[in-house]
DNA sequence: GTCAATCTTGACAAAAATGTCAAGATTAAA
DNA sequence: TTTAATCTTGACATTTTTGTCAAGATTGAC
């Protein structure tokens, strides 16, 4: 159970680009590599992942570079890193993973899609009810916020 | 953010060898690879880990097999999903990602580090809280135990 | 219009995870 | 003792993920 590269960049991409959207406006490839110490190409590979995900909008040319497409405080980390790493548990999993038994163990009942499913509700949970306005503080202000679910966390 | 290959077959044998001990004693390789629909090469493979882990015994020859090496509650989830996958987070994270910054702003403040945490938090108190015999009985029963984690899962 | 800076795309290379194979070691039964 | 069944180990092949590269398209400044 990891994170994937383009998780962790891609979160990293959009704190930063969350940072620039209230002082100023974007920042292009180039600045964003080098801050990061990633190579262009692959920022740029990145990003566009982002940008297809409807986050982020760019623009060509001299003056051209990357921007949020709405404000910190609508973009959802759910929703993000859905875009970045796709879904936790999927419904494809009991296809891959019946065995040779004909009835297969998972489509009625089983015991490791049902773990799956917990701990996908639990990362749910933070995840949907963060966003990235919420990244771009102090780390201590973020845990501090969210380690006590029970105020801002529905269940 | 997936779950790995062995992660998923480690839990299903785990099962799978917990409804054994409580009936008889164990199952063999070949067994395994019959029921799950996979390679007794790769069984083999995957249940030597979690010897290595402690959380299994093996016996050669004739009437030979795996068996738990202990009872199903004593197993914790937790320590089984480690085992199989790592931890989530990992302390190495800032020294791979620091970037090209001398000021790392991961040292001192970060806030991708914060939301890693804030995840593998909510993940710990799903798995920390969970034996294997959590995960013998049928799916609903396990949901419904701990969809609700006021009454068992401490802060 | 030319230039330099930007983003865009698809193909390719490298690395990591996953799965397979072959040879061997151990044990119990016949 | 022989045999057949089991587990054990390290090497290798395959697949997936990750990262790199080259060629192109767009835009603003001069």
């Amino acid at each position: 159970m990891k994170f994937s590269a383009q998780e962790e960049y891609g979160i990293r991409f959009l704190i930063s680009l969350g940072k620039a959207y209230y002082s100023g406006k974007g920042k292009t490839i180039p600045e964003i590599s080098k801050s990061e110490g990633i190579s262009q190409h692959n920022v740029a590979k990145l990003l566009r992942v982002l940008r297809l995900g409807g986050f982020l909008e760019s623009e060509r040319g001299h003056t051209g570079g990357y921007t949020l497409s709405r404000p910190p405080e609508e973009i959802n980390i759910g929703d993000v890193m859905r875009t970045l790493g796709g879904k936790l548990f999927d419904e494809e999993f009991c296809k891959h993973h019946s065995g040779n038994n004909s009835f297969c163990a998972h489509s009625i009942d089983c015991s490791t899609r049902g773990l799956w499913m917990l701990i996908q509700n639990a990362v749910d949970n933070v995840i949907n009810n963060l966003t990235l306005r919420d990244l771009l503080g102090p780390e201590k202000q973020l845990v501090k916020k969210k380690t006590n679910p029970a105020k801002s966390i529905a269940l």
